[in-house]
DNA sequence: CGAGGTACCTGACAGC
DNA sequence: TGCTGTCAGGTACCTC
């Protein structure tokens, strides 16, 4: 489900709700949601009292920093959600985890195909592991300049699709806005990385960045589970000019949009302008 | 290194 | 109504 402005929106959204909660108790009922400690008596123990401190996003993993070192680092992946609610909601048939806080509301996480993840370490133990030294630049970073992407493109015979999913080398793109930003640079997501003219990279750069950012400020793209932290939906899914949109015609050539299998992903793209 | 497949899970939807 | 197959915003792991 979610991708970088999926991720970012639930963040913002949480933010204002959560900081500076304490962790009362904490229950979990599907225990494969625990990615870590192996332990999850461990993990609830080590939750309990906690503060919260700050919430921040890394690619498509939500880290909250809570007292006495500790992160919760949690990867909703594809049907994953958190949602603020009452304690005496009535409980979903996918909510898994359920983080009580002692101001009397809680944090639940739902989950209906249960690939969604929750890891709790230590600062320490997250830096022995390597942190996040496998993902790839924020793409609203100023480190994702052409001088990397170009650098990144032209050493790869990749698919350029396949490219830009990978988090390795760029951390947050997903199916959708991978789409998306290929369709607004008219390139074939079949095109080997390394074919990329240096006016396609830039246009291509240009055009992540450009998506990206729609997507965060329309609250992401819904279309089925994905909400955020209050439930909301994002509306972004009405600006989307090829993903889903097999069959209608292009905005700018007006002949039939396609999608195939690329990169092991549905892909969709228009066959005139992307080829 | 890259490509392609499988697996993890559940639900929605199309077609028969 | 119900069965079957396909598909889904993600990623890890395997083989060729």
């Amino acid at each position: 489900m979610p991708e970088l402005p999926e991720v970012e929106t639930v963040v913002k959204s949480l933010q204002r709700e959560i900081c500076g909660q304490i962790i009362e108790k904490v229950l979990v009922t599907e225990e494969m949601i625990i990615g870590y400690p192996s332990d999850v008596e461990d993990f609830k123990a080590r939750l309990k009292n906690k503060e919260i401190l700050e919430l921040r996003r890394r690619g498509k993993y939500i880290v909250i920093r809570l007292s006495a070192n500790f992160l919760l680092i949690i990867h909703l992946r594809m049907t994953g959600q958190l949602l603020v609610k009452d304690r005496g909601a009535d409980k979903e048939k996918h909510t898994h985890v359920i983080i009580e806080f002692k101001e009397g509301f809680d944090l639940r996480f739902n989950n209906v195909r249960k690939f969604g993840r929750m890891y709790l370490v230590t600062e320490e133990e997250l830096e022995q592991a390597g942190g996040f030294t496998e993902l790839g630049p924020e793409p609203l970073s100023a480190n994702f300049d052409f001088a990397y992407f170009s650098g990144l493109t032209q050493k790869s015979r990749q698919k350029i699709k396949a490219l830009l999913l990978d988090q390795r080398k760029i951390a947050g793109l997903g199916n959708i806005y991978t789409d998306e930003a290929l369709y607004r640079s008219g390139i074939d997501p079949q095109r080997p990385a390394n074919s990329l003219t240096s006016k396609e990279i830039k246009k291509l750069l240009k055009n992540i960045k450009k998506v990206l950012q729609a997507g965060i400020k329309y609250n992401g793209t819904t279309f089925s589970d994905y909400v955020n932290a209050l439930g909301e939906s994002g509306s972004f899914q009405e600006k989307l000019l090829v993903y889903g949109r097999k069959g209608e015609s292009c905005n700018y050539c007006g002949c039939n949009i396609s999608k195939d299998k690329v990169a092991g992903r549905s892909t969709h793209f228009c066959p005139e302008c992307q080829s």
